[in-house]
DNA sequence: AAGTGGTCTAGACCACGAG
DNA sequence: TCGTGGTCTAGACCACTTG
């Protein structure tokens, strides 16, 4: 007994249902945070059986799009301070800890994108972007300077939502609805110029690691790109794979 | 009705059955690239149900251990080619794309571990280590130079199996039953040498990245410590964070 | 046609959290 | 005590691969 109308072409019930639930966080209907129904009521809900609907929220559990948490209930994803600390800020030191950043705010900007811009964040004609600079500290000697750029489209009027919280995630999700659960990393390294000079402390030609990250929200779309030039003296940027 | 001895605490049955299965596969008594005994053949070997094996199994698949194919069977992972570039070498071009590598031995050297190595690869009092140094090229420019340490306890006689091939991670498995499937890596950036100006082709004082890569085998243990100075004038370290 | 993994169901019991 | 997710089972049917 299917509960969906069929998608495009013939799929797993379990992966009907697990779109389906998708659309209805994506779409506002469950906030983060907030309780899903249980697995009998929202197998009942769509006709399949609670094992189907398991099999669903399994799969979106490892993605992080929800928590379950034994005896309380299953929630939409939160990105708490941690979470999108230790999800997404990558740097550490020797022994791994990573004393919580604070971040100065240098220039909020709204502006005409470059077309590097606007063919990775798949930007519309005309669209602007708001262009945030700053310098993320660890332990009050500043690491990182961050270069962020969204859509104006995507995020109306961030300047107005000063002071900026340390992770602009928590801020995208609260303020936007938009949850970022996915972003891709391409790392070089660069010699400090001028503007590292002034801004992170170190002398012109220091090797610096130069991060451009891009953004996906939970329905796959690219809304942020991201620059970071961070000093690696006393920090390591560091990443397990599997 | 449990299948196995009580490991120490009350585990879930498809966890005590993962666990069998994984001995099994360490201990190479399924080697890398057989097939297993069917879901059924397993449950009833082990006293379980069909769906507890599948459960261990579907575990065990997402860490990449073993291969599923329908229609065929369960099969012990194999390092072949593309799995280990693809998934441990991060460099790629702006496109994405990475030119398989080629490698230049330089050196082959057993010698005494420094105390960091003792620590980080967890040697016993009076372990040697082999010490191979590379330079491996994309498109026949090099791109990285790179230090391997692994334990002489591990690997005896590396010297003896030159000509290297191409992605280490094969040989550690073929010739001596040690699958690599997590990496932690640990990246700063660093001004080039004397050393990298001769074997990587660029000016001292380029700014280079520094990658520290200490891999795990199939069983948790740290088995190889590599250190990787890599020109990212034509390539980038790529990754994707979920 | 036979055997494999992939999906789906239905029902049982357990462990945890909250009232 | 009740409702939740977590585990385990047994059996059915499907899709794919091989002979």
């Amino acid at each position: 007994m299917p509960a969906d109308q069929a998608p495009t072409r013939f799929q797993p019930l379990y992966v009907q249902v697990k779109e389906h639930l998708l659309t209805r966080i994506v779409e506002g209907y469950w906030l983060p945070g907030s309780l899903l129904p249980s697995e009998n009521q929202l197998a009942a809900e769509l006709g399949v059986s609670q094992g189907t609907v398991r099999k669903a929220l399994d799969e979106m559990t490892a993605e992080k799009v929800v928590v379950r948490r034994q005896g309380r209930g299953t929630f939409v994803s939160e990105h708490t301070q941690e979470q999108a600390l230790f999800h997404f800020f990558r740097l550490a030191d020797t022994e791994g800890i990573s004393p919580a950043p604070s971040s100065q705010v240098i220039s909020v900007k709204e502006r005409e994108p470059t077309p590097g811009e606007v063919s990775k964040l798949q930007l519309k004609e005309g669209e602007a972007v708001t262009h945030i600079l700053r310098v993320r500290s660890l332990a009050d000697h500043p690491v990182v300077l961050e270069d962020v750029v969204v859509s104006c489209a995507d995020f109306p009027d961030i300047a107005a939502k000063q002071p900026l919280p340390n992770t602009l995630y928590t801020l995208y999700q609260g303020q936007y609805g938009v949850s970022i659960l996915k972003a891709k990393e391409n790392i070089v390294a660069v010699a400090a110029d001028e503007n590292d000079k002034s801004l992170l402390q170190v002398p012109i030609g220091t090797a610096l690691l130069r991060i451009e990250r891009l953004a996906f929200s939970i329905d796959g779309r690219p809304v942020e790109l991201r620059y970071s030039r961070c000093s690696t003296n006393h920090y390591s940027y560091q990443i397990e794979l599997t």
